[in-house]
DNA sequence: TTTATATTCTGCAATATTTAGCCAATTTTG
DNA sequence: CAAAATTGGCTAAATATTGCAGAATATAAA
């Protein structure tokens, strides 16, 4: 999904080399309704009729599905950009074609190790745990060194997207399923969550001023 | 992109013997507007019309693409100087076209292993580290030897400039994504990210007297 | 339907960050 | 060495972001 043919062609020899299928976009519009059927995304921060950016942010409304970004140095577009905006990767023009498929099954490692994580062979199914957070997918119970924690459904929701990806730091809006709240709703979710886990001494939520929320260290 | 048309015939060919593909730029006018559509720049410390320098400079407010200077010995320009202005890499003439090639390479060596660097096999994805310094890029946490330093986001975004070419010298506009601020302002936030790293006793900057700023060794 | 609970939103206060002016200290230049 | 240019650190104002207390709305339970 990169304006540039050339750039494409080359892009669909390399993934299809290392045996991923490619469907290719030639702008944001025809790729929003394309991604449906796709297992990830390569964007071009610059892409005509909408750009990488809108384009994400679109995608990231109804799905959580990968997305890399390319861009070229002189985008004046950073890694911590396209990280706010939703993007798992970014890559930066020149790139190798090895190292595109290199970013990519990264990727599907990372997201494969979550899907695994929760059904653990030990018997424990159904449940996640990071530090002394635990959260019990089936029961909906979240709880903190053994002891419930009594929390909503969307207080959930936000923990298990935090577990998920324990060390990266959020935006509010990819927090909630890409269901589109404002900004002092997430606010008081967390809020809420962190009223109720300090009645048990804990910290599980920290703030990452200009960026959103990361889950903490939860020793 | 050099003056003396015998010269530049000489480079092209070596060039695309190593499967480089190459466009040329008889002057440093022209050069700016080519500079755009090329993965590497050689240029002529003495050019007609605007010398090498004056055009990196130009380059290097748009641009961090790889520049390798080439001088004669007796045009009182040093390797220092060039790196400090903005250079990649350095060359006197007489110098063999191996030689050029061989450089080349080692520029696009050292930016891949750049990038490869920040999808490490262990696991630790998403972080760069050059010394005793690593940025989280997820996370968003700066660290100096394990332990975290508490940055702003501004501040990270600097450091992450920084860390991309981590020999270079930057000119302060170069520092903050484009953004216009005043020198005063880059200068302000280099403060803190002195202050801030000198309580675990650590140097990060170092000011490149009437250029701007470098990254210290980071040792 | 009524009641309780959960969710979302609004507005504002509290914080944190960014910016820029000032001037002394430092470095470079002539 | 003196003059000019550049930088560092301090300050304070301008901005931006976050936390929080209701209030309004939606949803589920009784």
């Amino acid at each position: 999904m990169d304006d540039d043919a050339s750039i494409r062609k080359v892009l669909r020899f390399a993934l299809e080399k290392a045996e991923f299928s490619v469907i290719e976009a030639e702008n944001g519009e025809v790729a929003l309704t394309l991604f449906h059927s796709a297992d990830f995304i390569v964007l071009d921060v610059m892409m005509p009729k909408m750009d990488g950016i809108k384009t994400c942010a679109k995608i990231r409304e109804h799905s959580a599905i990968p997305i890399l970004f390319l861009s070229s140095q002189d985008d004046e577009f950073d890694r911590i950009q396209g990280l706010e905006i939703g993007g798992d990767d970014y890559l930066t023009k020149p790139f190798s074609p090895r190292e595109l498929v290199a970013r990519v099954k990264a990727i599907f490692r990372r997201t494969a190790d979550h899907q695994l994580e929760s059904t653990p062979p030990d018997g424990s199914e159904g449940t996640i745990k990071y530090g002394k957070l635990a959260l019990d997918l089936k029961g909906v119970i979240a709880t903190w060194d053994s002891q419930v924690v009594t929390i909503t459904r969307s207080e959930f929701e936000i923990l298990e997207r935090f577990i998920g990806s324990p060390d990266r730091a959020f935006r509010r809006n990819e927090l909630m399923r890409g269901q589109v709240v404002s900004d002092r709703t997430i606010d008081s979710h967390i809020g809420h969550l962190r009223k109720k886990f300090a009645e048990v001494d804990a910290v599980v939520i920290d703030t990452v001023h200009g960026i959103g929320y990361r889950l903490s260290s939860c020793q």
